[in-house]
DNA sequence: ATGACCAGTGCAACTGGA
């Protein structure tokens, strides 16, 4: 089973970048960020003809987000995180497919720091913690894929010390990405590369791609079972290198049937 | 330190993104 997330950022002025990734990848599995569109204006009969079933939790302009599922329906379970009545912006969706429940999100930029943007930010992380630990004490399989916004590590950044003071990185942020991982989930791409440099976003100013100086900010979050089927873990960098396309590149993992490895401590 | 590039809205020139 192949799960990705990708932030398209404009499902609807991106959609020829997003078909003709989804025919070249075919995964099993969709969440996508920054729809940028309302939920009428989901181009849902598009992505059926490309063979997937959608659910979305669209809004005007800004935010988005989206779950696909190839040659079938993922059953809706959750628009939007619990904790902040008021919260309009659309960065939650969450569906069960094949039995694993899989939650799609959006961590808010939180720039510029500091400041009410940044604030909103460590709230919804707080949020996001705490209904990680309900997702875990369920005991099923859950995954939590998206753009987090965050770049966990030094090794995720082409130039951390230029970083330190934006809200991407800012000590609060990672501090906060390393306590929810620390309730038991796996960082799939660092489980199975622990040592290399890279990276899922790079910006369109600045020839940020052609210099590689890119961030690590989609990230793919297994629980314990899922962990033990996971055997690869990549970043289709090259998605990032084509006509009109996003500013992130989508990222992967494929999970075995039965595990392939030993539970961990 | 700044600005470079995008999409959306809506028709000029902003906001938000990261």
């Amino acid at each position: 089973m192949k799960v990705a997330t990708y932030n398209v950022n404009g499902v609807n002025g991106r959609l020829d970048v997003l078909l003709r990734w989804l025919t070249e990848a075919e995964p099993d599995v969709v969440v996508l960020q920054e729809l940028k569109a309302p939920d009428a204006k989901f181009p849902v009969r598009e992505i059926e003809k490309a063979g997937y079933g959608a659910v979305w939790h669209g809004q005007k302009s800004w935010n988005g987000v989206a779950m696909l599922a190839r040659g079938s329906e993922p059953l809706l379970t959750r628009k939007g995180l619990p904790g902040e009545h008021e919260d309009e912006q659309s960065r939650y969706i969450e569906a069960v497919i094949d039995g694993i429940v899989i939650g799609g999100l959006y961590l808010p930029n939180g720039n510029p720091y500091p400041g009410p943007k940044f604030d909103y930010k460590l709230r919804w992380f707080q949020r996001l913690h705490s209904y990680a630990a309900e997702l875990l004490d369920l005991e099923v399989p859950v995954i939590l894929a998206g753009d987090y916004n965050v770049m966990p590590t030094d090794l995720d950044v082409y130039k951390p010390e230029r970083w330190k003071d934006d809200a991407l990185f800012r000590t609060e942020v990672r501090e906060a990405f390393r306590a929810l991982v620390g309730q038991g989930w796996t960082d799939a791409v660092r489980a199975l590369h622990p040592d290399e440099r890279i990276y899922t976003f790079w910006d369109y100013f600045r020839n940020a791609y052609g210099r590689d100086a890119g961030l690590r900010l989609d990230h793919i979050l297994l629980s314990n079972d899922l962990a033990d089927r996971l055997v690869k873990a990549e970043v289709d960098k090259h998605v990032r290198g084509w006509e009109h396309t996003s500013d992130h590149a989508p990222v992967w993992i494929e999970l075995a049937e039965k595990p392939v490895r030993k539970r961990r401590k």
